[in-house]
DNA sequence: ATAAACCCTATAGTAACTATAGGGTCAAGT
DNA sequence: ACTTGACCCTATAGTTACTATAGGGTTTAT
């Protein structure tokens, strides 16, 4: 298939696996004649794999550490492991933070009076301090 | 003061302070003889403002925003009000992606028996399907 | 007089894309 | 045969909020 269906069939653009094409994160893809890429199936797998991945908001050069990893079957998987710890250590610290942050939104939001200048905005007036 | 003092005082680096003073977040400083940034105590309390601002992860432009509207303490807040909501908004969104992104790599990390092989790797399994 | 510590502007780099310019290919219709 | 439209190509610039660098000038202390 050419790159227009494998962006209809995987959802991500064009612009995207041409991107991930150079990064080194998919195999450099058969051309046809006129230069048109052409993928198989295999192809479609390889960006799923990708995609599923980004999904998990790994970062595009652990993902191209999982795939050289993937490649050596017989190694032993704890750096795979080791990776997914990293990143779930990542998510925990990145939800604290957006808890915090949550919470003050919050609080600043229920100190308006919408009915109010902003002279005597709540809100305002805790950005302030 | 000069922007070194600005910067150890506020906690901002140099770099930043100059890039905020560029996107228009802060009111151009008075210049020395040599050409040296002169900042007053408003001016810090500029720089705090923004900062805490970007604390709560309130884009540049939003924050460019605030600062307009703070100059016109007459105004009604209801649009101080409608940004802070959109923010928490935002922070909501980004909490549930979190929330489901932790779950997967949890379960993810969970199907790993460290002593595998890469082939029988629960996780790259995972990251296949 | 000179060295260290500070300041200046302008520009390039970061991550992970998205968008654009300026072109080539290919199949269908006239 | 020719043109139209849909598709493809590469290379480059833009996005956000910074950080880092190059290549200079200023101030202060010795």
């Amino acid at each position: 298939m050419k790159i227009g269906e494998l962006s209809k069939t995987s959802g991500c653009s064009i612009q995207t696996i041409r991107y991930y094409e150079r990064q080194g994160l998919l195999s450099d893809p058969e051309r046809s004649e006129g230069n048109f890429r052409l993928y198989s199936n295999k192809a479609l797998k390889e960006l799923e794999f990708v995609k599923h991945c980004r999904s998990l908001d790994i970062s595009l050069d652990d993902i191209k550490r999982l795939i050289e990893l993937k490649n050596k079957p017989e190694e032993s998987c704890s750096s795979v492991n080791e990776l997914i710890k990293q990143q779930l250590n990542l998510v925990n610290k990145r939800m604290k933070e957006l808890k915090a942050l949550k919470n003050e939104l919050q609080h600043m939001a229920s100190t308006c009076n919408s009915d109010n200048t902003i002279e005597g905005c709540g809100i305002i007036k805790s950005l302030d301090s």
